[in-house]
RNA sequence: GGGCGAUUAGCUCAGGGGUAGAGCGCCUCGUUGACAUCGAGGAGGUCACAAGUUCAAAUCUUGUAUCGCCCA
């Protein structure tokens, strides 16, 4: 018995991961394993994108998460200064609705309070619960330098964005200006394009007649699915080749119920094949109509206030009235004058909020924006000319397409919380854009050349705007701070497909604007988690998956290397528990291989010295080479962003080749009495380990963090800072290899053979070796321990003369293994397994031989492809040679 | 309507010119010493369809069908 009986395992018999991912979390945070600031160390870097600070932790979110911290913890160890830069935004709709709800539930609205006393509230509100998604971020293992957290209402960053503003302003790539928003009446604010969502609804097409003036009795027929808006018409278009309205046009026509007088103009706009071929135009209250207005210079009739009621635009009757309301009496009061045509079902978008979720109303407002157009051209040739590339490449085309037609943006939000434009006006409404209260006034008196009264515009920037400086913003932009030096500008941003537009698009511009560079080399966009049926996840379909319950229960390790292995480029993920399951179970693997090198002394008086290079076993040699040649494939997956490939390679060799192969086969020397291979296959062991601890470890931190801790006294510091593991390809050696798939091929072939015939499992044969080549005597007295063990055999003997009677036989390379089952073998059973055998083989020469036969292959074919085919036709008739030698004996049996 | 993508084993998905892969599930078996969250073995696929390019196509091209997503 071994000597290691009495050593009590360093390691329990699994992993508790409950008690196991706090400890080493607060273990590396203490340490400041996460901070910043490797002097002599090249940067990498990433920013975070800054979660809603009214956020919690979503399956999406641990995604795009994971997959950072997985480049984060690989750069780390290959010795990068790494920045992982966190923080959140502060979300302006969002944030306020969240304090509004609870000042109602104490009965009080906003105004009430007061801006200032509100504003009060909501960081009180941001001190006591928000930003909770960093808490649940830390449990699954994400190691940003939290030391370096920046929010984009802190006073610096706020400094950075009203600097962007007034900057653009003084260059006139900001503008006020007047024109139809997408108004959301509930919340009475502008909001972006990109914040409405477009939905299908069931409607209605009402048909109104328009008496024509001078023609008694004729009408021109308009449909629209929104009669409202009838009460602001003051036109109606037809298309300009449309032969049954040349006439009309330039004619004039009584708006109903209102008697304003509307002109038929000709425009394109008006599509002959819809509807009667006419088309009311409201330009104040429709993107198309406001359009077909401008080029017609027709007259804008707001009939809306700011929540969508009519105003005094409106005849008398329908003042003051939810629009809604309006529509019902319109339409009721065009019938009752017969001027109600017909109705129509319909099937059309209508624009909600995706906040608010209220129909968006196009509202005429007052509102600053971004000329974006040229902001544009300088990101758009950033990504045409490489310098920011996405990953997968595809995703370009998405951005190329909305950087083309991209429309102004508008940037002012009519809400309290958020940068507050540094704008203020003069009494006769003269504009001054300063970054201070002081300035304005300094620049009001320069202006006037006197004081003047002013005030600052009430308005606040969108979200968006300042999240547009946060690789710069959050290293201390405007300041030349040593940090913005050295990280900007950054290296990986990692994101969604759903924020290209609103947040990848607009850093480009700001970071190129204001920093002469592109904030990052690469995008690389992930996939959506979907539900396991490929559902979009949402909290209305009851479907989302929370990843803190799967990190509960298989272990925040498991959940990652789950999210690693399903991300493969360019296709959505589906969630399932079973796959969390499988890799959990794949960390107790790890964890048992662990404690049988424990078990065995692997950690016991380690040779600090070791070299791998110095091994003399085929089997430490081979162990070697494979691990090498794993961690080339992980390392060379992670620089191209190929995270599933990544964790299969590790995966499978950890699995797959060290715990079913190595393990098994260095038993017998760990049992063994050969103190000088125990002694090698420890150290060979100890070092493997150890390179699979590195490698796996920006995918499952915890595990490997506790095991690389728990196994030996001597670690000088901790994996999570560990180098990463060697790449030499002088440790792959091509005759171990060889030897030890040679000895893996005769087991297996051996177990499946004892399978199929229905040997016991626990039978012990003597095995008769026919035809072996001096090489193969070699290997099997060299591996004959192991062979014995692996395959159930009692010995192994050369064989010359005929073949044993009633005997298994395996065919490996160029000889023949008889395995005597002394009488019981059941001949005709046997006949059918190597039959199989030989089926498969003569189907495969078939098509081998097929090929080497053809003159256009032989001729056209590179010369490695058909030196492979020789080699592999060769293999296989020797092999269907001996097989077929086999069936025969048997046929002479009988 | 425009764009992007998918269609490979029962399920979930890799692969991307040179003889079809994984995990899960399923079936059979379980031998002393890491592990039943395990081990050994097995079954299961004309790679959606059709044409084309090629010595060679699951892979490249075009078209068709079905299904997603994004933008109008």
């Amino acid at each position: 018995m071994s000597e290691n009986q009495e050593t009590p395992a360093k390691l329990g018999k699994t992993f508790d991961c409950h008690e196991a991912e706090t400890r080493i979390y607060d273990n590396w945070e203490a340490k400041g394993a996460f901070k910043a600031g490797r002097v002599d160390s090249d940067p990498f870097t990433i920013v975070l994108p800054p979660p809603n600070v009214t956020g919690s932790l979503h399956i999406g979110h641990a995604l795009n998460h994971t997959l950072q911290d997985i480049l984060i913890r690989f750069e780390r160890m290959r010795g990068k200064d790494v920045l992982w830069q966190p923080g959140m935004d502060h979300a302006g709709i969002a944030t306020q609705m969240v304090v509004e709800r609870q000042l109602d539930e104490e009965g009080i609205s906003r105004h009430d309070l007061g801006r200032e006393k509100f504003i009060e509230r909501v960081w009180e509100w941001k001190e006591e619960s928000g930003g909770i998604i960093f808490n649940q971020m830390r449990r699954l293992g994400q190691s940003c330098d939290w030391s370096r957290q920046r929010f984009t209402m802190d006073e610096g960053f706020a400094n950075g964005v009203l600097k962007v503003f007034v900057e653009l302003y003084k260059q006139d790539l900001i503008y006020k200006a007047k024109r139809l928003v997408n108004w959301d009446p509930k919340l009475k604010t502008a909001i972006s394009d990109l914040e409405v969502e477009q939905k299908e609804v069931n409607g209605h097409y009402w048909h109104f007649k328009y008496p024509i003036d001078g023609e008694e009795g004729r009408f021109l027929a308009v449909a629209t699915t929104r009669p409202e808006t009838m009460l602001g018409d003051v036109a109606v278009a037809v298309h300009p080749d449309d032969e049954r309205y040349q006439n009309l046009i330039g004619k004039t026509l009584t708006l109903p119920l209102v008697g304003r007088k509307l002109i038929v103009v000709a425009d394109e706009h008006a599509d002959p094949e819809k509807g009667s071929g006419a088309v009311k135009i409201t330009p104040a209250h429709d993107f198309d109509d406001n359009m077909v207005g401008k080029r017609h210079d027709l007259e804008e009739i707001n009939i809306f206030d700011d929540q969508a009621h009519t105003n005094d635009n409106v005849p008398e009757k329908y003042q003051g009235l939810d629009r809604f309301v309006v529509r019902k009496m319109v339409i009721a009061d065009m019938d009752a004058l017969g001027l109600l045509d017909k109705v129509e079902d319909t099937v059309h978008m209508v624009p909600y909020g995706d906040r608010s979720g209220v129909v968006i109303e196009p509202w005429l407002t007052d509102q600053w924006y971004v000329n974006a157009e040229v902001m544009a051209k300088p990101a758009l040739e950033a990504v045409e000319s490489g310098a920011t590339k996405f990953v997968p490449k595809n995703w370009e085309k998405t951005y190329y397409e909305w950087m083309r037609n991209i429309e102004p943006w508008c940037i002012s939000r009519q809400l309290w919380w958020g940068h507050q434009i540094p704008a203020w006006y003069g009494p006769d409404d003269e504009i001054f854009v300063c970054m201070t209260e002081e300035d304005a006034a300094a620049a009001a008196l320069t202006h006037y050349g006197e004081e003047k009264q002013l005030t600052r515009d009430p308005d606040v920037l969108d979200t968006w705007f300042s999240s547009a400086l946060w690789p710069f913003g959050t290293l201390g932009w405007p300041d030349n701070t040593p940090e913005l030096n050295k990280h900007y500008k950054g290296d990986v941003l990692v994101t969604g497909f759903d924020i290209i537009f609103f947040w990848v698009a607009r850093m480009m511009m700001d970071g190129i604007h204001f920093m002469n560079d592109v904030p990052f080399h690469t995008v690389y966009v992930h996939a959506l988690v979907r539900d396991e049926h490929g559902a979009k996840m949402s909290k209305s379909k009851g479907n989302v998956i929370d990843p803190l319950e799967l990190a509960d229960k298989f272990g925040a390790d498991a959940l990652r290397f789950t999210l690693a292995s399903m991300e493969a480029q360019g296709r959505d993920i589906k969630m399932s528990e079973k796959r969390v399951e499988g890799y959990r179970n794949f960390g107790t693997k790890l964890w048992n291989a662990a404690r049988f090198c424990d078990m065995n002394g692997c950690f016991e008086n380690i040779d600090t010295n070791f070299n791998p290079t110095t091994v003399s076993l085929a089997v430490n040699k081979w162990i070697i080479g494979e691990m090498v040649k794993a961690t080339t494939d992980v390392t060379k997956a992670l620089e191209a962003f190929r995270y599933n490939d990544a964790t299969a390679a590790i995966y499978h060799y950890t699995w797959g080749t060290f715990c079913d192969w190595y393990v098994e086969l260095i038993k017998p020397q760990f049992f063994g009495d050969d103190d000088l291979a125990k002694v090698e296959t420890r150290n060979t062991a100890a070092w493997v380990m150890d390179q699979i601890l590195k490698s796996l470890h920006p995918f499952m931190p915890f595990i490997t963090e506790e095991i690389w801790g728990s196994l030996r006294d001597d670690r000088t510091t901790d994996l999570i800072i560990a180098d990463w593991p060697t790449q030499d390809v002088a440790l792959i050696n091509d005759q171990a290899s060889s030897e030890m798939d040679w000895v893996i091929q005769l087991v297996s072939d051996i177990r499946t053979a004892r399978a199929e015939m229905n040997v016991p499992a626990g039978a012990k044969l003597k095995m008769l070796v026919q035809g072996a080549s001096s090489d193969t005597e070699k290997v099997l007295v060299d591996q004959g321990d192991v062979i014995k063990r692996l395959a159930r055999l009692e010995n192994i003997s050369m064989h010359d003369g005929d073949a044993p009677k009633g005997a298994v036989q395996v065919v490996v390379g160029e000889a023949t293994y008889f395995l005597p089952l002394a009488g019981v073998i059941d001949i005709v059973a046997e006949k059918a397994r190597l039959q199989k055998n030989l089926d498969k083989l003569s189907k495969e020469i078939g098509g081998i031989s097929g090929r080497l036969n053809n003159e256009k292959f032989m001729a056209k074919a590179p010369e490695n492809v058909v030196a492979e085919n020789r080699k592999n036709l060769e293999i296989a008739e020797q092999k269907s040679d001996k097989i077929k030698e086999g069936i025969s004996r048997l046929e002479a049996m009988d």
